[in-house]
DNA sequence: AACGCTATCAACCGCTCTCGC
DNA sequence: AGCGAGAGCGGTTGATAGCGT
């Protein structure tokens, strides 16, 4: 006789507020990760995978909520335009907003002949967007990553690290870190696939070249 | 008021990647 | 080197709110 392991019925669809509230204070007291068990220590029915999403785009601190602003639009499509649908990268480079809301909006705003909520300079900057391949694609970065040595990938890694800072990105308070670099958030670490040098040139040629920023050899000025 | 259609977004699923053994 | 478990990612689905007729 074989005996079947008898798994638990884990519970699917909509989170209670109750859940919610296990959930948040399950991660406070004991830290991300382990999701697997977060369902059979903290007496959730729910799947590690589906705790960690729900921490991860509703529960945890500094998620912001609302609509876009325009800069935010913006910042999207230019980055889908460099990087294809790689909303955790893209994600990352929003403080606040999470892979999934990236996503869901994309595909619901901005995605090819959705032009709901896009305003009059959108418009126009949508209008060079539709069939938009990524100028670094995410298979050719997965071979590039794999490539480049350790020591080329934190020289990379620093100099946009650099750059950044420079960057003058309008966010609320409450979602800025300490350090005052806007863009220096938990997904940080993913930073360093991206070539400084390349995604500078693209969006240079995303803004044309009459945009092409002045301090070519020095820090980058604002690139967006 | 009732119905149908559309837009939005939360959540699931399947796959890949990473890491430890 | 190979394997398994856990984590992460992107695509997709399903529920529902909102709007028009």
């Amino acid at each position: 006789m074989e005996m079947k392991e008898v798994k638990p019925q884990l519970k699917k669809g909509l989170w209670k507020p109750e859940e919610d509230r296990i959930l948040k204070n399950y991660v406070e007291t004991h830290g991300e990760g382990n999701w697997a068990s977060v369902s059979q220590k903290s007496g959730l029915m729910r799947g590690g995978k589906s705790c960690r999403l729900r921490w991860k785009n509703y529960l945890r601190p500094n998620i912001k909520r609302g609509r876009m602003s325009d800069e935010e639009k913006d910042l999207i499509i230019r980055l889908h335009k460099l990087l294809g649908n790689r909303w955790a990268l893209i994600a990352g480079r929003l403080p606040g907003r999470t892979d999934n809301e990236v996503k869901n909006y994309w595909n619901t705003h901005l995605k090819q002949g959705k032009t709901t909520t896009i305003g009059p300079t959108n418009k126009n900057e949508l209008q060079q967007i539709p069939n938009s391949q990524p100028i670094c694609s995410s298979s050719e970065n997965n071979n590039e990553e794999s490539h480049g040595g350790k020591e080329e990938e934190l020289k990379v890694r620093s100099l946009w690290m650099e750059d950044t800072k420079s960057f003058n990105f309008d966010v609320e308070p409450p979602f800025l870190p300490a350090n005052n670099a806007p863009f220096f958030y938990d997904d940080e670490p993913l930073m360093p696939i991206f070539d400084s040098l390349a995604l500078y040139e693209a969006l240079c040629q995303i803004n044309g070249e009459e945009n092409y920023p002045q301090e070519v050899s020095g820090h980058a000025t604002r690139l967006w």
